[in-house]
DNA sequence: CAGCGCTATGGAAACGTTTTCAGATGATTT
DNA sequence: AAATCATCTGAAAACGTTTCCATAGCGCTG
């Protein structure tokens, strides 16, 4: 690998002068800066950013820790933290899997020193304050925390709202039974939106039983074995809230094959709105969530904090979550829509907007 | 934050001996080295990864260049990736968006010196070669190249394979109109599918017309645009082969609400298997692909060149791609399924064997 | 022409590690 | 008691940068 060493001797320079090059410095003539880039570019240099952020102490990377990797959701939050990253010029550095706070204490110990900060996802109750005892004096971002932290900035999505109002739409159609699928046990969304969903039926008087309230983990498949439960479950709901759209397209998957008519028998709201939520049958209303935002803001605020401007206070921030009327939870029929609209025209976007 | 030599001081040691306890090094007085941690732990000291690297020149962190990060393709090679990278105990350098060759080398320049090897998925045609060609000195590994890249190692998807096998279960069912949605041009997946579906066509003496080959771009709207195309053509198609799933979706959504019975008017095929294929109506028939293997072979192989056997000889797998029938094509009626199998139960698994 | 300020450059000291080499200590052997 | 040896530890030199400080050259001003 050719230093700043070899590039030097080549343009017949000072190693300082080299560097001054590659950092943009304006004090260096414009001759020798021409021959420094021809040397480097003939032995195809570039400056070794280990060295680089050994000295500066400033690496242009950020941390990212989450808990897994798996579905339409962490892959927007990473989407999100990278465009708002290479905007930056900041690159990032993944790792996933974490279950609990020790993991994720020895993942950021093994980034110090390549990273300028770090964006953790704890997607369990309790996790981001454990984290944060260990952590505390480097700048960093939650996602998702359960409770807000002290001291440093977090991010989240407003799960409750979101599930609340979803269930506030199914009893305002009149429905009075209505069930739920639930996300894994400990996760801090699957909690919140199932809090959203019992916060409705308490409002509206409506009483919560645990028969209605489905296990689930967020995939297909606990959409589709949650049918036989929703169809068991005396008095039989009329209507379904599932706690993410990967299950809401697997209840709608096993109502089919049980032959139950959707929404006309049972009515299904999801979480999320996913790409493939409009292409369903029938297409499944859901609640909209920009995931992808969520990952901006987390970048945004930690380089606030990280910035040249010194520490920024902490801040918190919550995204909204907003319900996508379609078909599936039974307050548009199919036949009201304008056909054309929803033909191969620019339908695909109508309920994007 | 606190260094090597901090933790000597308060240790009583010299910083020599910190770092032999900090990378197990044996031949340290088993007092000492408890002397050390708990100094260490006290002052929360952990080894500047940065300062390591330009001692070791080694990272144990892989660099990744994607061209994007949108949907499901892409999150799950990076699952792969890092599920692979973690069993090794090592890290992902994520950078993506990048469009051409130029950027990607701009990408892996700025990654010098903060990682070990780099994984770099060229979706374009000539891509590969073209990186290839700057950065031909270090380790690297193709994901899905357009040819085989001299002196490096490449891992891909049989996306032709995969692309015949549809359509020529297409042929098979007794179709002889069969139009295809595109992916997007130039585009390296998308072109080798559309090459599967032209042998197939070749192979069985069908004739390939430019007005059964419909413009896409991996989305489900481009799926629900295609259908005006599709119902257009004359003669009309009696089937149609999605290069991937998400414009599958659309399409079937798209006939739906065009009134187009979907196996009996038209027979719809895709591509990836993504999890909500089954949850579609009917169930989508589609091409498995092993996305996350993808992302592990790649860091299987990459390990290999860097590790400390030296550097292996590049080699190039392929993975399979295998067709999954569903009811989408058309092959399977519902009735004859048996209804039980595919209700609440473990439906969901089973055609995911 | 002395003195001054400005610009372009070089020398050298950091940055926080790992690792080689040598030395100290104490135990064992002759 | 001297010699050998094994074990543990420390001093110091890398690694490839950035950046502070010094200085050489040069055109002005007075």
């Amino acid at each position: 690998m050719t230093t700043i060493r070899d590039v030097a001797r080549a343009a017949g320079v000072s190693i300082a002068t080299v560097s001054r090059v590659f950092n943009g410095n304006p004090r260096v003539g414009e001759d020798t800066a021409l021959r420094v880039w021809d040397a480097a570019g003939e032995l195809d240099y570039w400056p070794n950013g280990a060295a680089r952020s050994l000295t500066t102490s400033r690496t242009q990377t950020l941390g990212v820790l989450l808990p897994d990797l798996y579905g339409d959701f962490f892959s927007e939050v990473i989407r999100g933290i990278d465009q708002a990253a290479r905007r930056a010029h900041f690159q990032i550095l993944l790792s996933s899997s974490h279950a609990d706070p020790i993991e994720i204490v020895a993942a950021a110990r093994a980034m110090r020193g390549r990273v300028d900060g770090l964006i953790i996802m704890a997607s369990d109750r309790g996790t981001a304050e454990a984290v944060l005892g260990f952590l505390g004096r480097q700048p960093l971002v939650f996602l998702n925390p359960y409770l807000d932290p002290d001291g440093c900035s977090a991010v989240s999505i407003d799960n409750r709202a979101g599930g609340r109002s979803a269930v506030e739409h199914l009893i305002a159609l009149g429905h009075r039974v209505i069930a739920t699928v639930r996300g894994p046990e400990g996760n801090i969304d699957a909690e919140e939106r199932l809090g959203g969903y019992r916060d409705a039926l308490a409002g509206a008087g409506l009483s919560a039983s645990p028969q209605l309230e489905l296990p689930g983990d967020f995939t297909e498949t606990a959409g589709f074995r949650a049918v036989s439960g929703l169809l068991a479950a005396v008095p039989r709901p009329t209507a379904v809230f599932a706690a993410n759209d990967a299950m809401a397209a697997g209840l709608l998957g096993g109502l089919r094959d049980a032959g139950v008519a959707v929404p006309g028998e049972m009515a299904v709201v999801g979480f999320d709105d996913i790409g493939v939520a409009r292409c369903l049958t029938p297409p499944l209303t859901s609640v909209r969530v920009d995931v992808c935002e969520l990952g901006r803001r987390a970048v945004q605020l930690l380089l606030e904090t990280v910035g040249p401007d010194g520490p920024a206070p902490c801040r918190r921030e919550v995204l909204p979550a907003r319900l996508v009327l379609r078909e599936s939870c039974g307050c548009r029929s199919r036949t009201e829509l304008p056909v054309l609209a929803r033909g191969a025209g620019d339908s695909g976007e109508r309920d994007r907007i």
